[in-house]
DNA sequence: AACCGTTCCAACCGCACGCCC
DNA sequence: AGGGCGTGCGGTTGGAACGGT
């Protein structure tokens, strides 16, 4: 159905806005709220159309919007997320929290693409750009599974947007302490911490899923860097080959801030069915996920209102961070690292790369028996 | 100082979708 | 059912700021 352009009456202003515009914009605002944006700037005195109000607002003037450089562990959710949502932006915003969609995208367009082409990797696609060559192997099938496994993802996260949304909407009063536990996740993502059991005031969380199919583990530990100001968290990856009962352990550990010193690409050889992220993000929280069964769109579903929901968002977005950072060389992702450092051996630049994609992947086959597949 | 190319980001544009009548 | 409206979203653009020559 077609609709007029609501920007084409003569006399409207377009262009950059003036702090006295801001100004009324905002005082108006403060005074009424918004209420129906293509109303608002006759009553607010503006020579403007709703919609440019209305993106002013959102993108610019909302007080609870933060600004300025983005912080490493931003960068990293974004490429992570970026790798399984595309081009999704209100999506990818919704787990950084006060941070616009607009400005994710900018940041996104004109750092981070560029730094992943740099790299070799197809930013589009988040593949190493020479493996359009390979196309009957596993890997291709390993990512037309991730491909599969973004779409329910993504499903997923416009679910959360939803109740993100909603939670904004009924529980702009909720004290501090709600979410002042939940590491990382908070703001926008608070939707996650209403619901029963959501709080992470316990210092043990655990969940247990029923079943027989063998089972993807989660365990995630926040143990305090005690009287750190830098908390300095720890991944820790546990692999269990499914047909052997020895765990293997591979742990790595460094500074999530320092992405450079993150270790090497051994251990994202992560295996089928058991990953475990230890992170001391937080203090004294410690949560073991045990998940009895694989994961599914509706178990995911189910857990969006409570502990589960919050545990597995943290785990898979530090697992997803630390795995893809890791292992993808990040010399050329930080902005200490310079472009130069790329320059290194050749070999060593490939096997970045080539592990910057692996590291996706094994997260998503340590859940085999998912029927997302 | 002047010019020019590049980078960055706020803002615009047009489409899609849900809701209401 | 279908048209109008409000809003969300992603792509694109214009111009200011910056850096190099």
């Amino acid at each position: 159905m077609g609709r007029s352009p609501c920007c084409d009456k003569v006399g409207l202003k377009k262009g950059p806005w003036t702090p006295e515009e801001d100004q009324k914009l905002l005082a108006y605002i403060e005074e009424h709220g918004h209420g129906s944006w293509r109303a608002l700037p006759a009553k607010a005195g503006l020579q403007r159309c709703g919609k440019s109000c209305r993106l002013r607002w959102t993108n610019y003037l909302r007080p609870d919007i933060k600004r300025g450089k983005f912080s490493l562990q931003e960068e990293q959710t974004i490429i992570q997320l970026h790798a399984l949502l595309g081009n999704r932006w209100s999506a990818i915003a919704t787990h950084l929290p006060k941070r616009t969609d607009n400005e994710i995208k900018n940041y996104w367009n004109t750092h981070l693409k560029k730094r992943l082409a740099k790299m070799g990797i197809d930013p589009v696609t988040h593949k190493q750009k020479n493996d359009a060559l390979s196309s009957n192997d596993g890997q291709s099938k390993n990512s037309a599974n991730l491909s599969h496994m973004a779409q329910w993802e993504s499903a997923r996260l416009e679910a959360e947007a939803r109740l993100v949304r909603e939670s904004k909407l009924r529980c702009h009063s909720l004290p501090p302490h709600h979410t002042s536990n939940s590491h990382y996740i908070s703001g926008s993502n608070s939707a996650w911490n209403t619901g029963i059991g959501g709080d992470l005031e316990s210092p043990t969380s655990s969940l247990t899923f029923s079943g027989n199919a063998p089972r993807p583990q989660v365990t995630m530990m926040h143990n305090s860097g005690i009287g750190s100001e830098n908390a300095m968290p720890m991944i820790e990856l546990v692999g269990t080959t499914s047909g052997s009962s020895e765990t293997e352990i591979i742990k790595e550990e460094g500074e999530i801030n320092d992405w450079k010193n993150l270790g090497n690409s051994d251990h994202h050889n992560l295996t089928e069915n058991s990953v475990s992220f230890t992170s001391n993000l937080h203090h004294h929280d410690h949560m073991e996920i045990s998940m009895g069964n694989p994961w599914t769109p509706e178990s995911l579903r189910l857990n969006s209102s409570g502990t589960m929901g919050n545990a597995m968002e943290d785990a898979m977005e530090e697992g997803f961070t630390n795995l893809l950072l890791s292992d993808s060389g990040d010399r050329s992702l930080s902005d200490s690292g310079k472009d130069s450092d790329n320059s290194g051996s050749g070999s060593d630049y490939y096997e970045d790369n080539k592990n910057y994609w692996n590291s996706i992947l094994n997260l998503v086959n340590s859940s085999p028996n998912s029927p997302m597949f």
